[in-house]
RNA sequence: GCCGGGAUAGCUCAGCUGGUUAGAGCGUCGGAAUCAUAAUCCGUAGGUCGGGGGUUCAAGUCCCUCUCCCGGUACCA
């Protein structure tokens, strides 16, 4: 007998500092949506999870710089993006935000968890930390002299000059990338997941895979072979899910552990509005269900090494089927970027083309294997051509000629011959009559 | 630097474990039709599959090498 699965299908949580773009959506939104319609038309039990990821430092950063509070940036994206999505038919189960208190609780209780079991190890660490500002600087956030090359806008991870990795410890008169503060190094003590403790069992796990991506395949592999090592999943930041443990004031959990975790209290939120608070469990917590992770390139690591891990560590929730990354679309020949300026958005392609014109020309050249290209002279021809012309021009002739020569009624079926011959016959035949 | 991926027609892209004359859409050029929307239909030309070498009866596909582009390199998310 067929086994009948359950399918949890989730999209990627988009960043909430940002408007989403069409390069996206054809990575990580379309083909999930395509999917789980899919599945929907088969009448298959599946479900459909996104949100707004609403923490780190990045948020936090852009409203020092705004001037603003971080709920403020958040809103912001969190519901310009929630409507992008309904403007292109991409309809989510729900799509939530790690701002929600379902979400602090879940995430705090899965930390607590692999605290109680002992899992987690704490390190100190010298750490630059801003006076003024009263903060510890996150590497991006320090700039300096690259001790390497002299460059003197290098910043704390990489000297963007001779491509050195750094570390901000190592800059030359270093100093906050926001207020131009200089640093004192100060120590901060951390809880590391042991990812390096998981290596075994996340190869013998990917082994068992089949139909994965070569791409995904092949990066884990990289990960792999390089040997994991211990992460760091708490910081020193006031905006995101707080430590659930005493003696930690001013640390949350790092945006990309508890991230994923997004995926389960959505979950928990979808069924407690449908009041079926407990049905959750029949998702996550039951191995006839497949749990598919839509992403782009960029979150490989983090849907199939770090976030598998995780769940391993916990021990009741089942782990990822697949994970299906698609490459990114550029468009008229750059990455599209925010910070570049580049790329088309959401909310700008929708207020003027319909969800399907934009849907179809997305579709029709998904980064599936390599970087795709959008430019917009192929979108004027699909719609033209592709869609009004063939497809529309099909149907409108279907339409009038019903109309014209089957006096306003769809004639009856007959039946035709099979065969080449029979079918001449009978058009010759028609054709007398 | 190291690891991984990519390069196929003018453009955007398909080509699974190697197997007959390498495909599609659009564009080009040439025709046709009026049942249909400034819509349609048919046909044509166009590629030394990034360069070079190798394995094989057979290579776009496997191996080596070179060039160029992209991603990752663990505190961006």
């Amino acid at each position: 007998m067929k086994k009948h699965f359950k399918y949890l299908v989730t999209a990627a949580l988009p960043y909430a500092n940002s408007f989403i773009h069409i390069g996206h959506i054809s990575g990580a939104y379309l083909p999930p949506d395509i999917f789980v319609r899919y599945k929907r038309l088969n009448d298959e039990d599946v479900i459909f999870i996104s949100g707004s990821d609403e923490h780190g430092t990045a948020i936090e950063m852009a409203s020092i710089s705004e001037k603003v509070t971080p709920q403020e940036i958040i809103d912001r994206y969190h519901f310009a993006n929630k409507k992008a999505f309904e403007d292109l038919g991409i309809n989510f189960d729900i799509y939530s935000r790690t701002s929600n208190k379902i979400h602090h609780d879940t995430a705090q209780e899965f930390f607590l968890n692999i605290y109680n079991k002992n899992i987690l190890v704490q390190k100190t660490e010298k750490q630059l930390f801003s006076e003024k500002e009263n903060r510890f600087l996150a590497d991006r956030f320090v700039t300096g002299t690259c001790p390497v090359c002299g460059y003197e806008e290098a910043r704390g991870d990489e000297c963007s000059n001779c491509g050195s990795n750094l570390s901000p410890l190592e800059l030359i008169n270093p100093r906050s990338k926001i207020t131009g503060d200089i640093p004192v190094i100060k120590e901060s003590t951390h809880y590391y997941f042991p990812l390096g403790d998981y290596q075994e069992k996340l190869e013998k796990w990917l082994d068992g895979k089949r139909g994965w991506k070569q791409n995904v395949m092949n990066y884990c592999k990289g990960w792999l072979k390089a040997g994991l090592r211990d992460r760091a999943i708490s910081r020193d930041l006031d905006w995101g899910v707080k430590i659930p443990v005493e003696g930690n004031d001013g640390k949350v959990i790092y945006v990309w552990f508890e991230a994923p975790i997004g995926y389960i209290s959505a979950t928990k939120e979808l069924f407690t509005e449908r009041n079926e608070p407990d049905k959750w469990k029949d998702y996550w917590m039951n191995e006839d269900t497949k749990l598919i992770h839509f992403i782009g390139k960029d979150n490989i690591v983090f849907h199939s090494i770090i976030f598998p891990a995780m769940l391993m560590a916990h021990g009741d929730y089942i782990l990822p089927d697949n994970v299906p990354a698609n490459e990114f679309m550029n468009f008229e020949g750059e990455k599209q970027s925010k910070s570049k300026g580049t790329g088309v958005l959401v909310k700008d392609i929708t207020a003027k083309f319909e969800p399907d014109v934009i849907r179809y020309t997305l579709a029709s050249n998904m980064p599936e294997n390599k970087d795709s290209e959008f430019v917009w002279k192929d979108l004027q021809v699909k719609n033209n051509s592709e869609l009004a012309g063939i497809l529309g021009n099909f149907i409108n002739r279907t339409v009038v000629f019903t109309k014209n020569k089957f006096d306003n009624r769809v004639p009856e079926i007959i039946s035709i011959p099979e065969t080449e011959d029979g079918i001449l016959a009978f058009l010759i035949r028609s054709l007398r009559n």
